[in-house]
DNA sequence: GTCTATATTCAGATAGAC
DNA sequence: GTCTATCTGAATATAGAC
């Protein structure tokens, strides 16, 4: 499988780190989460783990894309469900992970500046997940599950901004119920079949 | 007015300060913005400016405060406005003013940390905005203006939530109008009169 | 691939004079 | 209220050995 056993220690190792990265912040918070803790954590020195990332930032962003790229596995799993569907649950279960809903914030906090790894990976992001949202929505209302009257990509991108304003709140207050929000929202966008 | 020369003195200079660092922070960006930076552009000593502010996090979160205090001011003007209405108004206004909204952005992803200033300051806001505009959905329920299946506090800790995103995706890409998805928001609040 | 050691840079805070 | 000077403390990044 591996073309030299090197090779994939290497694989090993980077994935290693990201687990531990994720665990430090959330024990420490992000802001205050040095590259040198974290390569503590997985007996590295600062020096050896930067052999496998570029740049603290780099690092940082790959551990957010990592966990995207598990959730969209496991979502692949069951290649009916819908993004819209599925969010909420995806937001129920981030509420077990602050850490990683603090360096989701934190980074897209920081995704601006063009130089930050960060933007190509939010700008990326938002553009597939406003996509396939938008196309999901306007299928719901060809079937005549959602209004007719929303704007698809309008509603995608109302969606995604509830859903990361929600986390900043929910980092503040635990007790705020992140995935009862999105979920009166999405009904609300469907056709009342009472009227 | 002033009690002593010196006293109006400071609170001139207070404000001086808090309008640099906004103007600073538009030009660097939150993350490359130090205190020494923000005190030249106000011929002061860094050591000078912080016998104003007890450290840079407070400085910053008091520049948000201070705009807060500008805009609560001008609203009071007309005694009549409602937060609800007012709200796409104010945004429309951020987003002639990129700097402001990337420094909201960033202190509210700092702000879980209990020990940081903007702790305090957001949690307070959100309370207060809150209260008001579920206060006002329900006057407006009452009046038959929104939909009275609307919970009240939901949806306005989801208007909230939904400005904070829309505010985090405007700065990645700042041709998103988010002034209209809010005005879309709450027009789908409002009681339909076609059924 | 990993380490040690260090270069670099820089920041926020404080002491004490004026 | 403001300055100069300095402390203190980091943290990231890199060079070069093993």
């Amino acid at each position: 499988m591996a073309r030299r056993g090197s090779y994939a220690k290497g694989v090993a190792k980077r994935e290693e780190i990201l687990d531990a990265a994720l665990e430090v912040i959330a024990r420490e918070g992000y802001r205050k989460t040095s590259v040198r803790e974290i390569a503590a954590a997985v007996d590295l020195s600062q020096a050896g783990l930067l052999h496998h990332f570029a740049s603290k930032d780099e690092l940082f962003t790959e551990v957010l894309r990592h966990r995207d790229e598990v959730d969209t596995a496991n979502a692949s799993a069951d290649p009916e469900a819908r993004l819209i569907d599925t969010f909420p649950v995806v937001v129920r279960h981030n509420s077990a992970v602050p850490g990683l809903v603090q360096l989701y914030v934190s980074l897209s906090a920081e995704a601006p500046d063009p130089m930050h790894p960060a933007h190509k990976f939010f700008t990326e992001r938002f553009d597939r997940f406003r996509g396939e949202l938008a196309e999901e929505i306007q299928d719901g209302q060809r079937e005549g599950e959602f209004n007719p009257d929303l704007d698809p990509e309008l509603a995608a991108n109302s969606l995604l901004a509830l859903t990361d304003g929600l986390q900043t709140q929910w980092l503040l207050n635990p007790a705020l119920d992140m995935a009862s929000h999105l979920e009166a929202t999405i009904d609300s966008w469907r056709s009342n079949p009472k009227s």
